[in-house]
DNA sequence: ATGTGGTGCTTGCAAAATGCAAGTACATTC
DNA sequence: GAATGTACTTGCATTTTGCAAGCACCACAT
C-alpha cells in the first residue's frame, strides 16, 4: 500500500489536505457516512460508484488512522460494525458544501437553477446546522 | 492514460467534483496558479511536493479539457506559454479556502492560533476578493 | 550559421495502486 | 450444525505513477 507513507511532500495546508483525502473515493465514504446515513461497510458497497471491497478497506482504514472516522460494534450484532464521522470529519461539511456548489454550478449536464444553490447562498448555516444535526 | 475515460461512475456532485480534481495532484497547481502567481510549466515543477514533468503535463491537459485552466502563449518567448485560471476554475477559490481552513485547524504540526482562521472566520469576502484581484 | 541554453513536453520502464473475483473468518439465525 | 449475514483478505491482471532520459522548438550570443 503505503500511499501517503509517512513523510508529507511539502507542509503546504492544500498539501496537506490532499495526502489526507486527495484520491476519487475518500471524499464519496464521507459522503455517505454525512449525506446519506450510511454506517455499515455493507451500505458502502451499495452506492452507485461501485467500491470494490479492498479498495473500501483500506480507504476506511486510513479515514480511521487519519481520525476522521470511527467505528464501534453494533448494539444488536457483534460481526456488525457502524462507523461515524467523529467531529475532525464533520468539520469537512463545509468543504463537501462548496464542492458540491461548485459542481452544481458546473456540471452541463444539470439544471442550471438548482435549488440548492439559493439555499445553500441564503441559509448557509441552517443548512449546515440541519445537516449536522442528524448525525450520531 | 484514460483515467475517467467517458461515462461518470454516478451523477452524484461528490462524484463529478472527485472525477475533475479528485488526485494527489490537481489541486496543487490550482494552487499554484491561485495563490503563488504559478504560470508556467517550469513554475510547476518548481513546487515543494515536485511533481514529475509527465505527470504535470497529463494534468495541466485535463485542466484544459475541463475549462479549469487555458494557456496562452507568452508575449515575450513563442516557446513559452502562459497558464491561468478560467472563471470555472477560479470558482475552486471558495473549495481551496475551507480545504486551507479545516487543514489549519487539524494539522497537528501546525500552530492553532493560526492568523488564517482568524481572518477567513471574520473577512472572507474580503479575502476572497484580494486573491481574485490578483489574478490575470 | 552555429552552438548553447531555455521551455515544454514525450518516451521507456520499473514500481505502486486499482479493480475484479474468489475465498476466509466470525456471528447470528433457523 | 447448516445457512446466512457481515466484514474483510488474497491473488492476479490492468492501470497509473514515478523516475530518468530524450526530443523539439525557440531565442540569443558568437
Amino acid at each position: 500500500m503505503a500511499r501517503n507513507s509517512d513523510t508529507p511532500r511539502s507542509n503546504c495546508r492544500i498539501n496537506f489536505a490532499l495526502e489526507t483525502f486527495g484520491d476519487k473515493w475518500t471524499l464519496l465514504i464521507v459522503r455517505d457516512l454525512m449525506f446519506k446515513g450510511k454506517r455499515t461497510f455493507g451500505e458502502f458497497l451499495e452506492s452507485k460508484e461501485k467500491i470494490s471491497t479492498n479498495i473500501l478497506a483500506d480507504r476506511l482504514k486510513r479515514l480511521e488512522e487519519h481520525g476522521i472516522v470511527e467505528k464501534t460494534v453494533a448494539p444488536d450484532n457483534r460481526s456488525k460494525l457502524l462507523y461515524r464521522l467523529t467531529s475532525k470529519g464533520k468539520d469537512l461539511l463545509p468543504v463537501m458544501l462548496e464542492i458540491t456548489a461548485w459542481s452544481v454550478k458546473h456540471d452541463a449536464t444539470r439544471n442550471t437553477s438548482d435549488p440548492f444553490l439559493t439555499m445553500f447562498g441564503s441559509a448557509k448555516e441552517e443548512m449546515m446546522s440541519a445537516i449536522l444535526d442528524k448525525l450520531d
